[in-house]
DNA sequence: TTTGTCGTTTAGTATGTACTAAACGTAGTA
DNA sequence: TACTACGTTTAGTACATACTAAACGACAAA
């Protein structure tokens, strides 16, 4: 590697750790992707090691989780027993994979808590009733609120079918 | 309070905690919110300790975390020295708060931060040409990715001005 | 089988942070 | 002035978690 490149590699590295526990993820993850991502070729874990200075242990599970995110991409080499991983660089891939990630977890608990109370409420006869149809009326605002959400969110998610012009309408609607 | 509500509500204050610590927030924001949030009048800070079992130095500081990112809303009664809140209903309003909010901070400084990688790496003749090359186009990359995000971004913080026609517009073109 | 090279897992550690308890500052009230 | 009722700030604590170091298991080669 050229020397000269070395210290604004670095300086994205860095950034991308910054970010990276911006968004509450640890920030060997960040580091990790940035590494790949200004890498040409996919690097085997030991090369990381030596890239980022972590451990082998942290790599191996933050590379697990930028795997399930989507983010990174494992590559094997024939007759090769080392796992090497390359950057995703569609993005929009990225980001699709991550909302399906993150969807599928806490988001749907949270709606469905909602929903629950819901219908407890509505079931609920008997219970002060401008009160009950004051919280039913509350939660129903934000029932409305995630189902928005909720539709942006696997709208987003079936965007390579709808194809990259409809990003282009959108923004364009928007700006 | 009705007590065949309560338990509804306490379930709902959980989950919004769950949610709050989810997206990297004090799981307290989420519980001072949620109780706000069914509460047909605003409260005092004595009151949220009362609601949410917190103390008032927690309250004081996560009431001031909701009102930055307009999650809450502060209401003074006239000759009351007591300090109400309000739960934001506009859950829009709320979200272009806090896209202000957090824009501000982190993400521009790694808008800005690739975008400097890119003007020193294209200064910087003489190093390795191929790799520098490479370096750029992967950086450009990331960079038209970010200004999408922004596009999006800032598209949103003047939605209201749009109007929310234009919501429906977008989601009509996704759904 | 033994040996070496992998990735994973575990136990321990350090760091950040959200909280509690209590002191504090301030502004109305007697 | 002293007193009271607030919200804020600070010092300390408990807890979560991202990491290190090292043991472990799997697998291929000798």
């Amino acid at each position: 590697m050229d020397e000269t490149l070395e210290p604004i590699r670095q300086n994205f590295v860095d950034g991308m750790s910054g970010i990276s526990q911006f968004w509450g993820l640890p920030k060997g993850m960040g580091a990790i992707f940035a590494v790949l991502y200004l890498s040409p070729a996919p690097l085997s874990l030991d090369e990381l090691v030596e890239e980022t200075g972590l451990t082998k242990g942290a790599i191996s599970t933050n590379v697990r989780g930028l795997s399930r995110m989507g983010l990174i991409r494992p590559v094997t080499r024939l007759a090769d027993r080392k796992d090497y991983y390359e950057a995703e660089t569609d993005f929009y891939k990225a980001v699709r994979s991550i909302l399906k990630e993150r969807q599928s977890s806490e988001f749907d608990r949270a709606v469905s808590s909602v929903r629950e109370a819901i219908s407890k409420l509505e079931a609920s006869a008997g219970a002060d009733e401008s009160e009950r149809a004051f919280l039913i009326e509350r939660l129903k605002a934000l029932q409305s609120f995630f189902d928005a959400l909720d539709t942006l969110s696997s709208a987003v998610m079936r965007l390579d079918s709808l194809g990259m012009a409809t990003i282009q309408n959108v923004l364009k609607i928007l700006k």
